[in-house]
DNA sequence: TTGTATTCTTGAGGTAGATCAAAACCATAG
DNA sequence: CTATGGTTTTGATCTACCTCAAGAATACAA
């Protein structure tokens, strides 16, 4: 039997599963040694507990090897909404870096593993590494565009409208990580959805016995099928056609 | 009579009163010679037009020299809502790097001037300028960071709470400007105004009758004067104590 | 000047979602 | 198994904001 030693168990982003997901595609041998060096360890974070919290010191931005996540901000006077929910594959982090210190919170939703990328090196390599530079302000891009739909959602959006679009966006996500496009377990609280939604639990639950009456969904507790996904694209898309 | 030729007017980021706001500070002169390449023109835009469209191609983000111009997000369906409002020295496009194309509308909404800095020509300075490379960073971050607050309004704030938020934002950003603390003109109607806060237009128009009635502000169309800076400060953090 | 279009204000009434409350469901520990 | 605490559902009522509507103020053009 051979002993795994630490070096055996190295992080390595040229073989992670999830490399497609976080990572710039088509690097040279020479590039991959290089991005290996970004990620400085790993972290397991238990269920319920902080990645970071909101103005604690930035230092790294993490890459989700496992497990769920929700961000949250919050007023000063303590009012807090969640921003976002986040899963295998994403990066979190990246509202720390203007201020050094970070925006909002972390907490894991269930046990949970992540790369920690210090955003030192990411910066030095990036100096280097052409396509990793390009890569990192693409992930920075897209998590600016994915606010702005979240803005448009919150600003224009009905209750129900809400649901429909948070859960097709969220069985999308999973789909392109391998899962099942009609079958998800929700991972977080009919308060969390209702806080990420703008409305209250209430209101969220009775959307989802609104969905499963008209046959859209099938509802257990957390888990949920889709029954007609094109129902509930519709549902997204139903402003008033009239005028 | 000397003629000013092209080359005389040519753009020089070095030399412009609004490098602070857009630039990194405490360049090297070797460094700032670099930074100087950075915008490639400058562009002016008609109160009304726009600076791009969603789904034109990304070529350029744009610092704004003169003006003020507003962004505003569309679905599918062509409901649309107004994302954020910009003044001189803010950088607008980011949204279009992920996917090569702009993901929002950028609309002068008066006769305005921008500096265009081609974005592949930003990283590839950036390779060579470490603090330009940081600096780009923190302009995205900030923007995220921004929608995060933008999202937090629209989701746990009540109309009037919206609005007071609303307009010491906008004063703050002014008075970082060098104008006055409490005198601005809105360079929006009231619709815009409630786009961009998810309300009605009459709601806006009736929140700010309230406030005008409470001595809080004086409104003569779009002539505004905070009276009481402290009440509106008050107003948004207003979340019941009790409990 | 007058006319027209746009923006803004204000009122009256309706409604989506909040709030309050109770009961059902589920998970976990003992 | 029961007990406990957190989550979810559902009902009844309330309210903040929307909708509809009309008029006033403003800007601009002829």
């Amino acid at each position: 039997m051979i002993p795994i030693t630490p070096s055996a168990i190295k992080v390595a982003c040229s073989n992670c599963n999830l490399r497609e997901l976080c990572m710039p595609m088509g690097l040279s041998e020479h590039d991959l040694d290089k991005i290996d060096e970004l990620v400085a360890s790993r972290k397991k974070i238990k269920k319920g507990e902080f990645l970071f919290q909101s103005g604690s010191p930035f230092k790294s931005i993490y890459a989700i090897r496992t497990g769920f996540f929700k961000t949250s901000v919050t007023t000063e006077d303590g009012r807090d909404q969640v921003s976002g929910f986040q899963m295998a594959g994403e990066i979190i982090g990246l509202d720390g870096i203007v201020n050094d210190h970070h925006a909002c919170d972390a907490i894991a939703l269930e046990d949970a593993e992540v790369c920690v990328m210090p955003f030192e090196r990411i910066e030095k390599i990036s100096m280097e590494v052409k396509s990793l530079q390009h890569h990192v302000h693409k992930i920075m891009s897209r998590e600016i565009v994915r606010e702005n739909s979240v803005i448009l959602l919150l600003g224009s959006m009905k209750a129900e409208e809400r649901l429909a679009a948070f859960l097709l966006n969220l069985v999308q996500r999973l789909h392109a990580r391998g899962f099942s496009q009609s079958e998800l377990v929700l991972r977080m609280t009919r308060e969390e959805i209702g806080s990420f939604l703008g409305l209250k639990l209430e209101t969220v639950s009775r959307a989802f016995s609104k969905f499963a009456e008209d046959g859209i969904i099938e509802v257990k507790q957390r888990n949920l099928k889709i029954i007609k996904p094109d129902a509930l694209k519709q549902i997204v898309n139903s402003q008033d056609k009239c005028i």
